[in-house]
DNA sequence: AGTTTTACCTGACCTATATCAAGGATAATA
DNA sequence: TATTATCCTTGATATAGGTCAGGTAAAACT
């Protein structure tokens, strides 16, 4: 186990955001250099999440949000039928918690689909911190705007679209995370399982799995377990339909 | 046809925020008197909407959120088939237009279900008036946060539930909405037609219409036309079933 | 390394809901 | 008030995707 398992960060140290690579993705303005540095030093770096440990419990009191720096959450419900609902996957650079600030409380539980590390915000500290700041305070209310836009195409999904499209929907949405981030758009390694898959686009395992292999044998992607290749790019983007009219924008 | 529809309503004249009876779920928050004269002022009451005109459309530049004070709007995509995809409903105290802010432009129509009159909220004074006001800045924070959290809920509905458990979602979301206002929850107008409703949870109008007779036939709520009568609340909230963690904070 | 557990795939079958069709009720319009 | 147009309901039929069952491969643990 590395350091960086056993060590609680502090960010008294350096300045960390200034360095890190995902900030232009986190921190899409232009801060000035002194604005940064407070910023930086309300953010606590945790000590890295293994698989399947949990970032906050549904019902928790909210504190905080996260900015995920390496691995990938998933955030879910639990039905009172027992079974897990998810609603959402986080990558590098994504915020997860900010649907706690309503309630005061975590209205789903975050856990990690692999070795995860993120950066927590005590969000009473960038609230405030967003009085002083105006810009800080405008690119909250867009990473807001930004997943209330998203979920809604996600509604447009869940509610119109076929299996094919569904799966094809979820290839093509973490192909384009990928790449904002700087990685292939063509070929990656999913963090998640056919069943979470399943779970997310409310399908069957068995859906997503006879889905794929057909969507292999007539050469729209390479599946090789969790490695994922997208062959026929514009076939999928067609399978996708729906004009995805927020990350039309993204795109710009 | 009323003065109301033919005068463009001019804030300056008075504070109409202090004696609108919405102002305690539009601002459930303390704002000194000055401050909600503040707010007030940059607030423009429009000229009531008829049924069927659009609010402001897909892809139109984004520059306010709109408060609705009576009446009924939907905001919807359209498809690149050319079909309409609704995303949502909004009744008077709720705020819509806030899915705009991120990409600057609105990523959905937004259209009266029936004659309707909406205060404009210009994005931008509300931004700056939120600067000066930490409670004012709060709020808009709670409400974005409220709505992701609502609209997981409908992802949820959309993903897991059957067509007998999204009819009975919406029709007791609908009633808690109503409740809220002070009005009936047990007894209210649907301002939408069976098409509307069928296109939101993602069903076939027919497949409405069949719930609603057999919820009818079983007792649980009384029908005609688009009056609706719940008459077995304990019934229907079972129906629900998925424990709405959002919902059920409201009510606390 | 061996054992257990979990994930993934594929086939056979079934069911919930879509689709098609048609008549009756409302509401909009002239 | 008459006339369209739209909305709603109901029945018959089709189908996408769920469920069940079985086998294999890949992780996770001892």
């Amino acid at each position: 186990m590395s350091s960086l398992q056993s060590t609680r960060f502090n960010s008294k140290l350096t300045s960390q955001c200034q360095s890190c690579s995902l900030s232009a993705l986190c921190l899409p303005i232009s801060l000035a250099d002194e604005d940064v540095n407070r910023l930086d030093q309300i953010i606590e770096r945790k000590k890295p999440l293994k698989k399947g440990e949990v970032l906050f419990h549904q019902g928790e009191e909210f504190s905080s949000v996260y900015a995920v720096r390496t691995g990938t959450l998933k955030t879910f419900n639990i039905t009172n039928s027992g079974e897990e609902q998810i609603t959402g996957f986080y990558c590098p650079s994504e915020l997860v918690g900010l649907s706690g600030i309503d309630s005061n409380t975590y209205p789903v539980s975050a856990k990690a689909l692999e070795t995860t590390s993120v950066c927590e915000i005590p969000f009473s500290h960038l609230e405030s911190l967003s009085s002083q700041i105006p810009s800080l305070k405008h690119q909250i209310f867009k990473v807001m705007s930004r997943k209330i836009c998203d979920d809604q195409q996600m509604m447009v999904l869940l509610g119109k679209k076929n299996a094919d499209e569904k799966v094809a929907s979820l290839l093509m949405n973490l192909s384009s995370r990928f790449k904002r981030r700087g990685y292939s758009a063509t070929s990656f390694r999913l963090a998640m399982s056919r069943g979470e898959i399943g779970n997310y686009l409310g399908l069957a395992v068995e859906t997503v799995s006879r889905v794929m292999t057909r969507f292999q044998k007539s050469g729209l992607i390479h599946v090789d377990g969790k490695e994922i290749a997208i062959v026929n790019l514009p076939e999928m983007q067609k399978l996708v339909g729906i004009t995805e009219e927020c990350a039309k924008i993204e795109v710009v």
